[in-house]
DNA sequence: GCCAACGTTGGC
DNA sequence: GCCAACGTTGGC
């Protein structure tokens, strides 16, 4: 089991649609290196929500039901199919992860603008852990 | 709204 | 194959 995070402008398409809709194609992915990162999801892979723009935090839990397919829209490029987890209890902010120690390394720090990421089951796990305090 | 950090395109 | 010009992302 792998975890990812892929990141939304929430004013285009929010977690709390994604929870409204049950379940929706992620589609769209025009990067090389996010639709090889794609390509890797396998159903039952977790995937962090990230919610871009004014947001800019963690927001919610999806989870692969589909691995990669061709793209409608563009079968040069991949799609997936997610359906949410939950919403975290408490969203963690990037200013959050920016000065966590163990969070400081994540993809999403490095690399801001990929927009399908790996994430460690350590970081993982520590993005939880921040979610359940207030 | 600005712009740094990328990624892509196309002329050479 | 190089790289300048351009386009995009996303934090600030």
């Amino acid at each position: 089991m792998n975890y990812w995070l892929v990141k939304t402008e929430p004013e285009t398409y929010s977690f709390d649609k994604l929870l409204s809709d049950k379940k929706t194609i992620w589609d769209g992915i025009r990067n090389y290196q996010a639709r090889n990162y794609l390509k890797d999801m396998k159903k039952g892979d977790w995937v962090l929500v990230y919610h871009t723009g004014s947001a800019k935090e963690i927001y919610g839990i999806a989870k692969v039901m589909k691995p990669a397919f061709p793209d409608p829209a563009d079968t040069e490029w991949f799609a997936i199919e997610l359906a949410p987890v939950q919403k975290l209890k408490s969203a963690v902010p990037l200013t959050k992860i920016k000065t966590d120690t163990k969070l400081n390394s994540m993809v999403l720090l490095k690399n801001s603008r990929l927009s399908v990421q790996p994430v460690t089951t350590s970081e993982f796990d520590r993005i939880i852990e921040l979610s359940e305090k207030h």
